[in-house]
DNA sequence: TTGTACGCGTTATCAA
DNA sequence: TTGATAACGCGTACAA
């Protein structure tokens, strides 16, 4: 037996098998010993430690264990393509936070950038492109009875949503424009999707009347494109809301780069609350919960790992006052 | 042996063995109808497609398929606090071209924020956090012969290795502002690091003095802060020599705050090349190949999982001049 | 073309 | 406290 040791070729990792033997025990009183879940007397324990050791066994190996298990230990996050996710402060906020929980649980987080293609195994998937409304994987993942955490997005059957008070939020942004004597207002969409249509919804609770600019994206290059060409075709108006803090930042820098005071001529808010240090104006915004919002997706994850029942959640948000905003130019 | 399919309680999820039974066909049939791998009548193999499809059976279950081949389809990549990684876009578009070339190739890439834990199984580890010269899982991971792509960092045994020609770069950019005058030049560093030395090592190929400023982060905030610091201390250099483009950016918001003229009073440059729409000023920066970088890593790692024999890469950089650097004022 | 049987490396159940 | 044995769900030589 030992001999066989050594005509073996090529060197195979060793196992808890191997380990066991070379100890003396039984493969489960080896397991034992490393897992705790049974009581080992120290003078066993110490001798399967020291067989591990020479043996260089690292561990019990993680694929064998997570088919035992019937887990992997993976959670999916879907977030399209990573540098349009990702460029938003406002969504490394919170996958920051998603992360944190997650790895706190021991539990890894998996970019999928793409459609389709669930090969790995996911013991859930957290699906956080706000701004589509469809989604490829859907149909698979809910038949692999995959829980399903929704951030911001469409409701599908089977999933726990994780959502903001988008609504609220916009019609106490409104309410403040309108205070200030504001009657004319744009605001800078995203593609159609929930949170947009519920911030419209918010907004026209005030204004009956809401000039569309876009569709854009969020991020500064591409709000400052859509405003500018929104401006070149000569739409006006007094307030521009926009759908997160780094568009608002693309729709000030673009209306300083044609002369307009912010806010003397025009006021500009944001969404998000995002900190961004290089912008010399504090934007008027919506803050948002961003890592209550990880957390309760994370959360809400495991809850469901578990087996346990989730609720839905909706976050309050709330109005940030700040300089890009004021009374409106009197005509 | 069909009744005991209806005593049975919980819903369990149905295996290759339950659509064999129900198809009335061996285990290995089965498998073969749905691999390909060996050839199986068409009628055997409807047969087989119809039972899967009645009883909801969903592919291959990854978890035993994991363990059968050896190998989990998930490949870690390191890269310390999220929101830190991610907020300068060079590392954003370095990532996304990883996560591109791994998507084709089948594979996942997980996130690894924390330093220990490698609960998950990883077929492949990349190590991208520049500014870090140990990493607590570095042992385990060698220790459980996990293939390790090492980008932009310290020369660890047994990793392969994939860099940028810094110094060269820094050089070009050092005879540049040589060049238009300079003398008296700062630098504003990151913490130290296998890049952060070789950059200094190109200055000092040109100036003899460099200031040093900081260590600072990649981000705007920092790194106005750090060369505010610098200036309110009475230092001050004609040209200021930035780690990455981001900071740049952080310097030209600061000089211009204190009233400083870009490129008239100070001249500013970049690391990176990437686009930063906001900025009014293109800057002078040493452009690196991201997308090429990350390419050249995930080729790494898919040939490491091969068990192919891997060379180190080091990709060429080069200057390119922009708005933020012009001739030394005269004193 | 189809079926048998074993192995992947663990963990869990039960008996000793 | 320890040990034998059975899953976990699938691939794949090998035999039929």
């Amino acid at each position: 037996m030992l001999s066989s040791d050594f005509v073996t070729g090529p060197v195979r990792a060793p196992t808890l098998a191997d380990v066991a033997s070379a100890a003396g025990v039984s493969l489960s009183t080896a397991s034992h010993a490393f897992s705790g879940t049974k009581p080992v007397s120290t003078a066993t324990r110490e001798r399967v430690l020291a067989a591990a050791a020479s043996l260089g066994w690292t561990g019990p190996n993680p694929l064998a264990r997570n088919l035992r298990r019937g887990r992997s230990g993976v959670v999916g996050i879907a977030v399209g393509q990573l540098s349009t996710a990702f460029r938003d402060p406002a969504a490394l906020a919170m996958l920051d936070a998603v992360s944190e929980e997650l790895d706190a649980a021991g539990l890894g987080l998996l970019l999928m950038p793409d459609d389709e293609q669930v090969g790995v195994p996911l013991d859930a998937v957290i699906y956080d492109i706000c701004g589509r409304e469809t989604w490829g994987a859907y149909d698979e993942l809910v038949a692999r009875d995959v829980p399903l955490v929704v951030v911001e997005g469409p409701a599908w059957p089977g999933a726990t949503h994780i959502d903001i008070d988008h609504r609220t939020g916009a019609a106490a942004l409104a309410r403040h424009l309108h205070d200030l004597g504001h009657r004319r207002v744009a605001t800078l969409t995203l593609e159609a999707s929930h949170p947009q249509r519920e911030r419209e919804a918010g907004l026209r609770e005030v204004f009956t009347d809401v000039d569309v600019i876009g569709p854009s994206a969020s991020d500064v290059a591409t709000a400052q494109e859509a405003v500018g060409l929104w401006w070149d075709a000569g739409h006006a108006a007094t307030a521009v809301v926009c759908q997160s803090d780094v568009q608002a930042a693309g729709v000030v820098v673009e209306a300083r780069r044609r002369g307009l005071d912010v806010p003397g001529d025009v006021s500009i808010a944001g969404f998000d609350g995002v900190d961004l240090p290089w912008l010399d104006v504090e934007l008027t915004t919506v803050v948002q919960p961003l890592g209550e919002k990880g957390r309760a997706a994370a959360r809400a994850v495991l809850a469901r790992i578990d087996g346990e029942h989730t609720e839905d959640v909706v976050l309050p948000v709330h109005l940030r006052v700040g300089g890009s905003t004021g009374p409106a130019p009197t005509p």
